[in-house]
DNA sequence: CCTACCGATCGGTAGG
DNA sequence: CCTACCGATCGGTAGG
């Protein structure tokens, strides 16, 4: 009989790569050491193999689970039907609350990517851009005039990421501006900026 | 023959600071080994570290330099005496012209001065801050309703730098909008944006 | 033959 | 100004 996986599997690969993440991104990829990781992860080094066949894939991991979280937070927190400029308010403020405790993905997301093989950084790539459609695709319905082939969607849109993916680098909790505030103040920057550059 | 040796100097210094900005940008900091800086610059690494005593030193300059060439290309490229929207928008044009050449110094400061000695940060920081001044004057001066003491300010200030400071990760020289065209557009974006925020 | 896990240590390479 | 070489530490793997 072959031995079971241990139950709480899922949960122990979870716990690595929220504790990875966040020694990659306070000490750079290089200089977190696997054996930092397994001691930070209360594990030995050989389990931590055991879960990750080499370092390159708890990147990956990291950066995928990220990137799904993002996506699926975006998705499931809107309602399609509401009104454009009101749904575009509700992914901006989804986003945001995505990233709330994830700074360390967040940094290694837009700085490490590189380092994988081609075909994984495109598996990554393909997630970004559903990401970024998302976006778009309700920028261009909140200002039509932006909409099917305008030069200016793509640089509306960056605009619209350039702000909210920023955010980590002045950001505080518990500032005066809370992360819901900052939504609407993106949002209204994007949408009043966007309709005088269309018009 | 006019100090001959110091005009060498300052340009070897020059060539040795722009190939490991490359280098690190392109490898990250820990994995550009100093003897590739070397090998780079056509130097041997004795003679790099005549020029730099480690490591860190060298991050230090790359950064300081990226910064000071920021501040300079803003401050002269403006006059002061134009209306505030002109010369927000020409704030923003002269910063993304500094940026121009400049995209491997650029992550550099974003990611890696976190490793260098408390004292040296605060070196850099504070340049950091003084070029986001300039601009948070200049938004103040041209939407009067954010001026002194609003909460708004620093976010929409930000927001901008988010526009601007995001560019590096999309835009492509020589594409359909020109980096004098994104000026533009996120000039007017963060303009009619912010006043409708105040209104 | 599978997966779960340990103590010990490998060959190579880094900054200096 | 160079080559040779150091102390340390790295990612990854061995047997059981």
């Amino acid at each position: 009989m072959a031995r079971p996986r241990a139950e709480d599997y899922d949960e122990k690969r979870k716990a690595i790569l929220k504790t990875s993440a966040e020694l990659f991104a306070e000490h750079g990829f290089d200089r977190a050491s696997m054996s930092q990781i397994a001691q930070g992860c209360g594990v030995s080094k050989a389990l931590l193999y055991h879960y990750y066949t080499n370092k390159d894939q708890l990147l990956f991991d990291i950066i995928r689970d990220h990137l799904d979280e993002l996506i699926q937070g975006v998705e499931l927190a809107v309602d399609t039907s509401k009104p454009a400029e009101a749904l575009l308010r509700d992914y901006v403020a989804a986003l945001l609350e995505a990233y709330r405790d994830a700074n360390a993905e967040h940094k290694i997301q837009i700085n490490e990517m590189k380092r994988l093989p081609p075909d994984q950084q495109e598996e990554l790539k393909a997630r970004e851009r559903h990401l970024v459609r998302l976006f778009a695709d309700a920028i261009a319905k909140a200002v039509p005039e932006l909409g099917s082939g305008s030069l200016l969607l793509k640089p509306v849109t960056m605009s619209l990421f350039g702000m909210v993916n920023w955010h980590y680098l002045w950001f505080r909790e518990g500032g005066p501006v809370s992360r819901d505030d900052y939504a609407d103040i993106a949002t209204t920057i994007l949408l009043n900026g966007a309709r005088s550059l269309a018009g």
